[in-house]
DNA sequence: CTAGTGACGTGCC
DNA sequence: GGGCACGCCACTA
């Protein structure tokens, strides 16, 4: 592989994100929690930037704790691919990114945390 | 080395 | 609701 796999907190996203059910929301910052990385949302965002698309990785269903997409030029349009992904998932959002957050965020359940642990410790 | 910049978050006004 | 300041961490010039 060429392709530097730049560290194992990129794997730890891909694994947790993959984890978000369909139709569900989490936030850059849970993500980081999950992998134990309290704080470090940003990084979350960087890690998610670096997933080659398409991919089967649901990244998709991470937004801002602002209740909104990031929108940004960097992206080169994959914001507005993860609002088509959104909206055929059935989370209704508008134009600015807006979305209602708090009716989708998904948390896991202890069960739910535990294959987390597992799936982790696997790396 | 420092400074600036982000798919971020929280607090405050 | 919007906007701003800080804190945060990785990356880059």
């Amino acid at each position: 592989m060429t392709a530097p796999q730049r560290s194992s907190f990129d794997q730890r996203v891909r694994v947790v994100v993959a984890l978000i059910p369909q139709g569900r929301l989490a936030t850059y910052g849970q993500v980081a929690d999950w992998i134990g990385a309290y704080g470090c949302a940003r990084q979350v965002g960087w890690a998610l930037r670096r997933v080659q698309l398409p991919s089967s990785i649901p990244w998709q269903r991470v937004v801002n704790a602002q209740g909104r997409i990031s929108m940004s030029p960097s992206r080169e349009g994959s914001d507005w691919m993860q609002r088509e992904l959104l909206i055929a998932e059935g989370i209704p959002v508008d134009l600015n990114g807006h979305l209602p957050l708090k009716r989708f965020l998904w948390s896991p359940d202890e069960r739910q945390v535990a294959v987390m642990a597992q799936l982790l410790r696997a790396l």
